[in-house]
RNA sequence: UGACCCAUGGUGUAAUCGGUAACACAGCAGAUUUUGGUUCUGUCGUUCAAGGUUCGAGUCCUUGUGGGUCAACCA
């Protein structure tokens, strides 16, 4: 065992009391219950690492539940992308079962509701069901069918479930208490008539329950332990209860979080499908969006997304988590695991006038630094090269460390070069550095005593090819776009994507395959995107490296 | 003019029975470095307010203040 001392969450405690005492047969059980009518997204993330984090720490499972009890909005389409991101996010669920599946029982349930006196059939509209309830500051009034015997009941619920009545014409509702202080309890709908086919049920049914009329049930038939939900369903708690006891099944429990909010990002469904349809992204899974695909794509790793789920940890107050700590634990996963390659994205023709030309010199690299195991490959030395524009300045500032006329630097790998003559066109801009390099300084055997202040990146000009480059930043420029008064268009960060198609990167990336992760040496953590083929390889930024020099340079 | 939930450094989260307020990220300073990356060291900074109980309060009590949620035949 080690011993640092892990602190618990809150839900961690009562798991921990619970097991103690012995609760639940001493089980754990949680589910994730995604309604299957959107992609996943980071909150669901949290969520699912939530669930099966709980279940896997204490020795529990895990159920993933479709709550597909609304025929109107629910596809199968969604339940194959829930199933996929739930498995990349590294998660195994003890069981996969739909809310769907126990429409028999839930209609059993409800009967057995209406014979206990505690449902009734309401042919109210939903307007004056709507007025009926009152306000919150307001007490409720009771309907007017309120008071329909058990038989009436059973005899209506029977001929809604045949199909008797017309769509939005009657409604099952419990008999709780319409002066309640939570409205939540003024006679909540429990079914409705909708005839809407169903995914997975078909034509089967023609009414269908509502949440609270559902969830809570389908946990009790699970034998669901915890039942864990974000806050804003914590009024319905009372209910979830109250039908639960009412029923006389299995006592499941709810427990409430809030859900993490993320900086810089929207998750509402409303607003994703915005950026989605009006084309400021390009699909679900464009690499800017907070969706799991989007992450994905984007080449954030399902181990970085649970390390900062943990990080974050979990509370019940209000929060907006800076997205900079899960772009750290990002760089920190692909620090450990990504190949180190060089790219060079503004390229700038470096020719050495003292090598032979014709001659290529390979030169042995690490794949990874940080990982010994990772081996090494070859790269080809020429006599003429690029390097990064943004790696030459003619008249550099005091603290810039790389090349400048009559100046030093190492090309990472190879030689130490000098820089003797530049070479402008027309308009006054660099076109080419004359140079030569140091024979007696090539990597590992250096007798040459030189010591430039800088190593940067290059490439062998006659073997490179061309790439298309993708960098992403974050999609707004505020960090709580979801709570501003403007338009989310205006909220847009025009360079979220900039797409540098001149590109250059090294010939060993040819064989590179769709997701193959890699740190492009001093710009950042690459990977490959699904649109690249072996002609037009494209790439991905995932995230940027830590850029002290940028901080540098801008403070003046 | 209701009920319910919440309040700890810039951000997020801990502090188990009431016993020295801490961890991570961010920031700042330095060391190392053939990536201005990584790594390492140091450092800055925190209990919403007012009362009360107590030898002792982030924790318990009271009253405020601030934020959030609730009036879908959505989940």
């Amino acid at each position: 065992m080690s011993e640092n001392i892990e602190s618990n969450n809150f839900l961690e405690t009562i798991v921990e009391e619970d097991l103690a005492a012995g609760r639940h047969d001493g089980r754990l059980l949680t589910r994730f219950p995604p309604e299957p009518n959107g992609y996943l997204h980071i909150g669901h993330a949290t969520a699912i690492c939530l669930n099966f984090g709980l279940a896997l720490k204490y020795g529990g499972k895990t159920n993933l539940r479709f709550d597909d009890t609304n025929p109107t909005t629910e596809e199968t389409e969604y339940v194959e992308s829930i199933l996929h991101d739930v498995e990349w996010l590294g998660f195994k669920p003890a069981k996969v079962l739909y809310a769907s599946d126990y429409f028999p029982q839930l209609y059993d349930f409800a009967v057995d509701l209406i014979k206990k006196g505690k449902a009734y059939v309401d042919d109210s509209t939903p307007d004056e069901i709507a007025a009926m309830k009152g306000t919150p500051t307001q007490a409720g009034t009771n309907s007017p069918y309120r008071e329909r015997s058990v038989e009436e009941n059973l005899t209506l619920f029977e001929g809604m479930k045949n199909g008797d009545f017309p769509e939005g014409s009657r409604v099952l509702r419990a008999k709780i208490d319409m002066a309640s202080n939570n409205m939540i309890m003024r006679d909540p709908v429990l079914y409705r008539i909708k005839f809407a086919h169903h995914h997975r049920t078909g034509d089967d049914w023609c009414i269908y329950p509502m949440y609270d009329m559902a969830h809570g049930q389908s946990d009790s038939i699970e034998k669901i332990t915890h039942s864990i939900c974000t806050l804003e369903f914590v009024p319905h708690r009372e209910l979830y209860d109250w039908l639960i006891d009412q029923l006389g099944i299995y006592p499941s429990k709810q427990y409430e979080f809030a859900r993490r909010n993320l900086s810089y990002t929207v998750v509402s469904k409303r607003k994703l499908l915005r950026l989605v349809q009006e084309k400021l992204v390009n699909g679900w899974d464009d690499p800017r969006m907070p969706t799991i695909s989007g992450m994905r794509r984007r080449g954030y790793t399902a181990e970085a997304i649970r390390d900062w789920a943990k990080r974050v940890g979990i509370a019940k107050r209000e929060n907006l988590v800076d997205l900079g700590l899960l772009e750290f634990c990002v760089r920190e996963h692909l620090n450990r695991i990504a190949i180190r390659v060089m790219g060079v994205l503004d390229p700038l023709k470096v020719t050495l006038t003292n090598f032979p030309e014709g001659k290529t010199e390979w030169l042995e690299t690490d794949n990874n630094p940080e990982d010994p195991e990772a081996g090494t490959r070859s790269l080809p030395f020429n006599r003429t090269l690029w390097i990064e524009k943004d790696d030459f300045m003619e008249n550099p500032p005091p603290k810039y460390f790389r090349l400048s006329p009559g100046g030093l630097a190492r090309l990472k790998s190879a030689y130490i070069i000098q820089c003797d003559e530049v070479i402008k066109d027309d308009q006054g801009e660099v076109v080419e550095l004359k140079c030569s390099y140091f024979p007696d300084s090539k990597s590992g055997e250096d007798t040459s005593g030189l010591k430039p202040k800088s190593t940067i990146h290059w490439l062998s000009a006659e073997r490179a090819i061309p790439a298309e480059i993708r960098l992403y930043d974050r999609l707004f420029t505020v960090e709580d776009p979801a709570n501003d008064d403007r338009d989310l268009l205006e909220l847009i960060n025009p360079e979220s994507l900039v797409t540098v198609r001149q590109a250059m990167v090294e010939p060993a990336l040819q064989e590179t395959k769709v997701g193959d992760k890699y740190q492009f040496m001093r710009l950042g953590y690459f990977t490959t995107d699904p649109d690249s083929r072996p002609d037009q390889l494209v790439f991905n930024r995932t995230v940027s490296l830590k850029d002290n020099w940028k901080k540098v340079s801008s403070a003046g």
